[in-house]
DNA sequence: CTGAAAGCGCTTACAG
DNA sequence: CTGAAAGCGCTTACAG
């Protein structure tokens, strides 16, 4: 490998002149014929930066880490692009950490993001109440939470207004003559689940219609399966629901799933509504109706955000929070 | 930071010594309560191992970069966990890079992750001749295909059976009575799009049908957009085909959206074939009939084909063809 | 504007 | 089994 040392040689200056001439940030402090010498010579030999060495002195990698729970969840991909986009215009790139929303996964992969001297994280994967987000709050390391946040978690963030996208939705099923309104809601130990939730109650009260308990129903995860289970328990009580807010896109699909295998039609029926708006949802039978989030602006939003904290630690903190906006499809009509 | 030297320190041994204890290849050379005695010492102070002064040092990192086409294409999130289960069990992590199909973007996230001095790269991007890899292949740097492969590319690779996967889309179609079978062919600077239309020619061959040129058009890429375009022409010829086999699940979609903007009902009008089974696409209107890809096994088998090309530069090369399965669902049905 | 030198935190032949 | 020392390839105060 080509080493600073013999392209300094080449150009016949020290190695800390060819290093200065090389840094956009030291170059101003060299003559610009040196500056010209040194290129040429580096360009001659094929010089490349060792970035490992220059790492290890600087003690800056320019990358950083993103946590991501599912990536299987294609509310994710766009998040990610966001990020990236926003990070690659300041020269960062993005690590990508899957977790499968798995423990033990998710310590192995951010101890070996950590590891890897990150300058800084964005994670996708925060708790309402989260150890991990405690302990990186001990470490000097920059961290913005994005979609999920956490309580009294100390970072940045952006995420969407969940209590306005469920007013949405809610109101909108409610001038379609429903009362009789069902949740499944997402897993409590998460921000979005529980503020759905949250933001749930709140609607009906809205409507005038008080949240009866036999009409929702908790799922462990966000996911297929247990939108299914969900959805099939709600079905079967006695005085079933004419329509279902589901926590997400995920938890919606189990309700068409289990819908269907009660033999109902949707949204004739059972009205559903998802959450999200995942790619293809349009495209569903029927499309879902579904609250839209502007999910590459959230992640273009965090890599900023992640930007500020890398570069200004001292500056406050902020949330930012963006709005999302129902989306009316086929899945929701009115009432019996 | 706690550094080695002050674990060495406190526990009265030399720094070497202290670096053997803490490494597992060298642990046997120390005497195992110096071992115990260093570990302690590690453990009271926090010592964490400075993973960029190893690396630096070792000229390893134990990250391998994996170049994605298209994130937004959930044909690759299994690919990417198969990728990572693989390299996890060997300590390794994968550098997620997106390039969204923008020879641009490519340039600057390969830059990014050579420059990181990755062990190793997965590349899902390969075209079929590619002066990436030709370049690449001048480096020292092991690299693995994946899904698409190059021509005499010289790497190992893990790709699945197009020619099967075709025979047995164009096989059902025949079954059905389906004789104008029309394709949209992927692009043919890629190896999939290129062989699954070479593919599409022979399995043609084999039903007695010559292919109709006419009853083929090229996408510019696997994207919805290109697939209604093509479809559309495709549907406004003479004598239309009653079937369309697709190149891909990206493709089919845009199918589907041509077919309704035409006014055709799928699959009593036309039936729709698609490829890779993405998630998803049983749920679409009407269920799609695809050729499913064993995805994450491919991204297992790339990364042990990886961890093979680190560890064993000398090996001779390997190329893994899975062999894809057909789905029947509701897109396709009997000619009319 | 440039040189000389120290040093980042490790690992690893080389002695003993 | 352990110590002493060199060195990986850079950057950056410090002189001049």
């Amino acid at each position: 490998m080509v080493t600073l040392k013999e392209v300094a040689r080449e150009a016949g200056v020290h190695p800390g002149t060819a290093s200065r001439a090389l840094n956009r940030t030291t170059q101003s402090l060299v003559a610009a014929v040196t500056v010209e010498r040194v290129r040429a010579a580096a360009d001659a030999l094929g010089y490349r930066v060792d970035y490992l060495a220059r790492s290890f002195k600087t003690r800056r990698t320019f990358s950083v880490g993103v946590l991501i729970p599912d990536i299987n969840n294609p509310l994710f991909p766009p998040i990610v692009r966001g990020i990236e986009d926003s990070l690659a215009a300041a020269g960062y790139i993005a690590l990508l950490g899957n977790t499968e929303n798995e423990p033990e996964r998710e310590k192995r992969v951010l101890d070996g993001l950590l590891g890897r001297s990150i300058d800084g994280l964005v994670l996708a994967t925060a708790q309402r109440r989260d150890g991990k987000l405690a302990e990186l709050a001990r470490q000097p390391i920059p961290v913005v939470l994005v979609n999920r946040v956490a309580e009294d978690h100390g970072f940045s963030s952006a995420s969407a207004d969940d209590v306005a996208g469920v007013r949405a939705a809610v109101a909108h099923l409610g001038a379609l003559g429903h009362t009789r309104i069902a949740h499944v809601a997402g897993p409590q130990s998460l921000s979005t689940g529980y503020g759905r939730f949250q933001a749930f109650i709140s609607a009906m009260g809205h409507l005038g219609c008080e949240t009866d308990n036999q009409l929702v129903r908790f799922a462990a995860t966000f996911s297929i399966t247990e939108g299914i289970r969900c959805a099939a328990e709600l079905l079967s009580v006695d005085m079933p629901p004419t329509a279902i807010v589901a926590a997400n896109d995920m938890l919606a699909l189990g309700c068409y799933t289990a819908a269907e295998g009660a033999g109902l039609r949707c949204p004739d029926d059972v009205s559903i509504v998802g959450y999200n708006d995942m790619p293809f949802m349009d495209r569903l039978s029927p499309p879902l109706t579904t609250v839209r989030i502007p999910h590459y602006d959230l992640g273009a939003r965090a890599g900023e955000l992640l930007l500020e904290r890398i570069n200004h630690p001292d500056a406050p903190l902020r949330s930012t929070i963006l709005v999302p906006q129902l989306v009316v499809r086929g899945s929701t009509g009115r009432a019996r």
